[in-house]
DNA sequence: AGAGGGATCTTCT
DNA sequence: GAAGATCCCTCTC
């Protein structure tokens, strides 16, 4: 029997249960459903090690823009129901503003069902269904229905387990993904790190499943591009506006915007009077 | 290398 | 009823 069809039907099973509070999801993760040849995993050295090293509260309570910035070379963290971990740096974002953002499903200001997330705490996760099949994921900032959306990442570890996760969801027998093609893209990075729906509104500095820690390789202002948002059209303004932000010359980026980057040689390092 | 279309379903008008 | 913060495959230049 294939592998990847067992761990999509852990997956699955665990996230309906675990899709109610955080410490449910903890316990559940303890309790393997698998049987336990493994040693079992201690509560307290998850804590232990998760305190030492993981982005808190204060880090994600910052102004929508600057924390999509200040994502870019931090490290995602996902523990599979196996046990597996899987890392990715960042490497693209872009951010959403409030309700003047008129390409934000917050736009206008208003809260519904499926945007809620938007309007909780920072650190808090935003994920939607897109075109009936994919998920995107974002992460509340500070402002009033302000989130950023993870766009790609640079696989780190567990690439493995995350060409199984897409290979999975995809049709036929398909030739085995590059590394480059695991997560370049924010319906990618979803199937890859299995989040779905049931990662809606968990809280990054809480959650046992998933968790963000600090990278050692942070970019400075010359090595972060700005430039237009992905699929967003006929929204005026808010079109053109440069909220996009990835790593320049990392082949991990979904979208690469030549033309800016020239305009970005050209002028140099430092700011332009 | 770039253009075009299909998949597929929730959300809101 | 239509659109959508996407992806992948196929066709053409």
């Amino acid at each position: 029997m294939p592998r990847k069809r067992k761990l999509l039907a852990e997956l699955s099973a665990l996230q309906r249960s675990s899709s109610i509070p955080p410490s449910d999801a903890l316990e559940n993760l303890n309790t393997t459903p698998d049987g336990d040849s493994s040693p079992k995993s201690s509560k307290y050295f998850a804590t232990e090690k998760k305190k030492s090293f993981q982005l808190e509260a204060d880090f994600f309570s910052q102004p929508c823009i600057s924390l999509a910035k200040s994502f870019l070379g931090q490290i995602l963290v996902r523990r599979l129901p196996d046990g597996r971990e899987l890392w990715g740096r960042i490497v693209e974002t872009e951010a959403y503003l409030g309700g003047e953002d008129e390409a934000s499903h917050s736009k206008g200001g208003k809260q519904t069902q499926r945007n809620a997330a938007m309007f909780m705490k920072p650190g808090t996760l935003y994920v939607y269904q897109i075109y009936g099949i994919y998920f995107c994921v974002n992460v509340s900032s500070q402002g009033e229905g302000a989130a950023v959306l993870l766009r790609s990442l640079e696989p780190l570890q567990g690439l493995d387990a995350m060409r199984e996760l897409r290979s999975a969801a995809r049709k036929g027998p398909a030739k085995p993904l590059k590394d480059w093609q695991l997560c370049n893209g924010p319906s990618k990075l979803c199937q890859a790190f299995g989040i779905d729906k049931a990662f809606d509104q968990r809280d990054l500095t809480q959650d046992a499943a998933i968790w963000m820690i600090p990278g050692h390789e942070l970019p400075g202002e010359q090595d972060v591009v700005a430039t237009t948002r992905i699929g967003v059209g006929n929204r005026g303004e808010w079109s053109h506006k440069p909220l996009r932000f990835y790593l320049r010359g990392n082949k991990f980026v979904s979208v690469v915007d030549k033309k800016i980057e020239r305009e970005m040689a050209v002028r140099g390092p430092s700011p332009c009077s």
